[in-house]
DNA sequence: CATCTGGTTATTTTT
DNA sequence: TAACCAGATG
């Protein structure tokens, strides 16, 4: 989603030249107030009501913006009320701000619309009204992961599983990939289902769902799994829904998952006359070419550790409707008209951009997106491709690398900016420097008056952030951290939660389980183990059967004190619960359980900010009637923005980052194996390499005004110094849009032997067979670098290749006129080292001389292998 | 039952 | 390297 904050910033549709014409803005003068500003495709986008549209809005393209104002028009033009439009985001956030927008846009005339929210929520809400109709019943408990888990466990220990070699996370996994892909336990193809536990992963998956039932919970995949049931299973149910939503909107279209999809599928559809057979939808969903395709065929386990995932994940497969030529021409394919559904759908209107589809991983299906106009035939497909965020310069490098992308539809971003600045792509020696270049630039701009809320670091894993949070604390710069476990994840809130979950519905085994013995109380595993047996006996939930067993003498007198205490204490609770206000009931649970007292003595360093958090949930449980309705809620909407307004550079991950905007944004670590992701390449090959190439297009459109890109030459990885070469999506930059510039690392080359290592260490060892345009860019960079650190910016291009080729050799350097401190060191006087001296380097560690060339020494390092240094930096022990 | 220790394993994470 | 977890120990 877009930002408000870029309204005022860049374009607002007054820049925009006479692109549409005399007509249009005649157009555009006439409509509606809300119109006035949108550029005609936005405008038709809006306009489009009947039938299926999908709107291809490209980074920056102000998506947003259609997606409210549409339903603003939908709403001014009594085309139907609030409730009968259907909106579904995927975070709470985007859903947060489409309905402030629409507030400022209709005034106070939309008192919130009730059907705009998550996926999840939604479809939350629809299984809470039905809850029976799938063995629920309304007040059922959202499962999150942790719980999910621990069940899991339970169930594999039933079994028998080793779940060394086959654990929990990974069926958790699993089941969740199939929830994804709209598979219940009876769908799972036998060979899919086989593969974990010995044959048994089938029947764990089937006897989870039974044991969720008993629980009266269900975990995030089946909100929409089970919301399709219940409408397979009662069209009446599904026909009330079709007939009142009389438009739905999605945003974010590709990031959709099959069981979004299907559901989607299922809403959208006209409704069916009364008795009219469903098979006549579903079984066309369920046995599409992709559907089928994906699930048999393309197995292909190349690694014994874990065949499991290689079947959820989507390989790369043949898809017919990827080959280009067919892809935009919808009407070409007779094949694909006839094999369309056969009643109509309705107004269904979904945005989003597939060059922005990053969570393939998680289940989401670009195809749902690049399959559009087969699903939803006739329909209209819009695009949006003048950009409003970044300049020229940016939007051109993000285009040209995004169009190495063969699955894609195919859009051309365009702006009316200015060029603006070049992208620039630095290298330095190692991720300190490159932290150390960043920390100074952000200084630099932050002198020129840049705000530093407009700076952004977009890292592509989480632990990069760690050198920029050393570096920002030394240099004192104000930064914040965006993204990481969410609020409701942290394990105090989760305690706390289970605590309210247990005196709200006493069947919470989960929660109980959870907190029996948190804060310590002396009941531990065996105690536990005890009441699970006594629970499973007489079926019965493991609060009744610590009620039972405190009553007789099976635990010892220590524990079955302890327990009986825990049991007087929630019935107090409960009793309590009817004349006290919710959330002075939770502030008297946390006291009396002896929680707060226990994070209140804990000395470790997060231990105040855990209390913070507790605060912070009772305070956020004001917002809701009850203790019921704070707990129905609290998994789904419950997202920490800590918004600390204070002036603070941001931290964050490639894919947190999506949706956000900065003027200056910079992108680090760009390395093969890093960025991209050398998992993701094993793993998905082709598909993967495309996704981590929209991911850097994503990194990259979030700049407005700068973007700047670094790699480094050598990174620690597991704690081991690896050297590693420039990405290739460095390669994939047009030449024309990007500047290669030097690392400003070292506030100066001055300070001689404590600098650290220089990119000079290792130079042979860097890839030396690596040819690649953006390998000899490496190069002149290196070279310019070395020029211009020591005054003297020689040695272009052609140097550095045939340095490149033929080694760090000093001959060939040698002519070139470098004065200095540096360059001393580099050609510098005969070394003091002799071979098989024992000696120290900073990041090697130890190692002996093997060979001496000058002032550059081979050594053998006992951890890090040989490598070439310089020798100052080194030091004989 | 709590604490220690060694072996293992390392992305991304809307709900 | 460091963080987490499972089993062994006290």
């Amino acid at each position: 989603m877009t930002e408000p904050s870029k309204l005022p910033h860049h374009g607002v549709p007054e820049h925009q030249p006479a692109a549409g014409g005399i007509a249009a803005r005649a157009r555009a003068a006439a409509g509606p107030q809300y119109l006035n500003g949108l550029n005609p495709e936005q405008r038709e986008a809006v306009e489009t009501l009947d039938g299926p549209v999908l709107v291809l809005a490209g980074a920056g393209t102000g998506k947003t913006r259609v997606l409210t104002t549409r339903i603003a028009h939908i709403l001014s033009q009594g085309r139907a009320r609030p409730h009968e439009i259907l909106s579904v985001t995927f975070t709470n956030k985007a859903a947060r701000e489409m309905k402030l927008r629409l507030g400022q846009m209709l005034g106070q005339a939309v008192e919130g619309m009730p059907w705009l929210g998550t996926f999840h929520s939604i479809g939350g809400r629809i299984l809470r009204i039905h809850a029976e109709l799938v063995q629920l019943k309304s007040n059922f408990t959202v499962l999150d992961v942790d719980d999910q888990v621990r069940l899991l466990k339970q169930l594999l220990q039933a079994e028998n599983i080793d779940d060394k070699r086959w654990p929990a996370r990974m069926l958790a996994g699993l089941i969740d990939g199939w929830k994804n892909r709209g598979l219940a336990a009876s769908q799972v193809p036998s060979g899919e289902a086989a593969m974990f536990g010995n044959g048994k992963g089938g029947k764990l998956y089937a006897s989870y769902q039974e044991r969720l039932k008993i629980l009266n919970a269900a975990d995030f995949g089946d909100l929409l799994l089970e919301n399709i049931r219940l409408f397979r299973e009662n069209p009446d149910v599904l026909r009330q829904y079709q007939n009142r939503f009389k438009f739905i909107l999605v945003d974010e279209y590709q990031d959709t998952n099959v069981a979004q999809y299907l559901w989607l599928r299922l809403l959208s559809q006209a409704p069916s006359r009364p008795g009219a057979p469903l098979s006549a939808i579903i079984p066309g969903d369920l046995t599409s070419p992709r559907l089928r395709g994906e699930v048999g065929a393309q197995s292909a386990p190349g690694e014994g550790d874990s065949p499991q995932t290689e079947l959820v994940e989507t390989a790369p497969h043949p898809n017919p409707l990827r080959a280009s030529s067919a892809r935009l021409d919808p009407v070409k394919d007779g094949e694909r008209e006839k094999s369309a559904p056969a009643s109509p759908a309705k107004n269904i209107c979904c945005v989003g951009d597939d060059d922005q589809s990053i969570y393939g991983w998680r289940g989401a299906e670009v195809d749902n997106i690049l399959r559009f106009e087969h699903d939803f035939p006739g329909a209209k497909v819009i695009r949006l491709e003048r950009n409003y965020r970044s300049t020229g310069h940016i939007l051109a490098a993000a285009s040209h690398l995004i169009a190495h992308n063969e699955g894609r539809l195919g859009k051309t971003l365009r702006t009316e900016d200015v060029d603006g600045e070049k992208v620039t792509v630095t290298g330095s020696w190692d991720s300190e420097e490159e932290a150390r270049a960043i920390g100074e630039e952000i200084e630099e701009l932050q002198r020129a008056g840049e705000n530093l809320n407009e700076v952004a670091i977009l890292v592509r894993a989480s632990f990069q952030m760690r050198e920029f949070e050393d570096r920002f604390v030394t240099l004192g710069l104000p930064y914040r951290v965006i993204g990481g476990p969410r609020f409701y994840e942290r394990a105090e809130i989760r305690d706390a939660l289970a605590y309210l979950r247990v005196i709200n519905s006493p069947a919470d085994d989960l929660a109980f389980e959870r907190i029996v013995n948190v804060p310590k109380r002396g009941l531990g595993d065996a105690t536990v183990q005890l009441l699970h047996d006594h629970a499973r006996k007489r079926r019965m939930p493991l609060f009744e059967a610590a009620r039972a067993v405190v009553e007789t003498d099976e635990l010892k007198p220590k524990a079955r004190g302890a327990l009986r205490d825990l049991i007087l204490q929630f019935d107090r609770w409960r009793a309590q619960r009817e004349v006290t206000a919710h959330t002075e009931l939770a502030e008297i649970v946390l006291d009396e359980s002896g929680y707060t007292e226990m994070w209140q003595k804990d000395r470790s360093a997060d231990a105040a900010g855990r209390l913070d958090n507790l605060k912070e949930l009772v305070r956020s449980m004001e917002e809701f009637e009850n203790l019921q309705g704070f707990l129905e809620h609290i998994s789904l909407v419950m997202d920490r923005d800590g918004e600390a307004s204070d002036e603070a550079v941001s931290l964050m991950t490639l894919h947190s980052a999506k949706g956000l905007e900065f003027d200056n944004v910079f992108l680090p670590g760009w390395e093969e194996g890093l960025f991209p992701s050398q998992r993701t390449l094993d793993e998905q090959g082709r598909a993967g390499l495309e996704e981590e190439r929209r991911l850097a297009h994503v990194g990259l459109t979030r700049a407005r005004r700068r973007a700047k890109l670094y790699f480094a030459t050598n990174r620690r990885i597991h704690g081991t110094w690896t050297t590693t070469i420039p990405s290739r999506f460095l390669d994939e930059l047009p030449s024309a849009n990007v500047e290669i510039t030097e690392s400003k690392g070292g506030s100066g080359w001055g300070g001689a032997g404590g600098y650290g290592p220089s990119r000079f260490d290792n130079v042979e060892s860097f890839g030396s067979s690596y040819t690649t345009p953006g390998w000899q860019r490496a190069q002149a960079n290196r070279n310019r670098n070395q020029g211009g650190r020591s005054g003297q910016a020689r040695g272009g291009f052609e140097e550095s290749q045939s340095s490149f080729s033929g080694g760090f050799s000093r001959n060939k350097r040698g002519p070139i006129v470098i004065e200095g401190e540096l360059v001393a060191k580099s050609t510098g006087t005969v070394s003091e080292f002799s071979l098989a001296d024992r000696v120290f380097h900073q990041k090697f560690g130890y190692g002996h001389v093997v060979k001496i060339d000058g002032n550059k020494l081979t050594i053998a390092f006992e951890k890090a292998g040989e490598k070439k240094v310089v020798d100052s930096f080194v030091e004989r022990v």
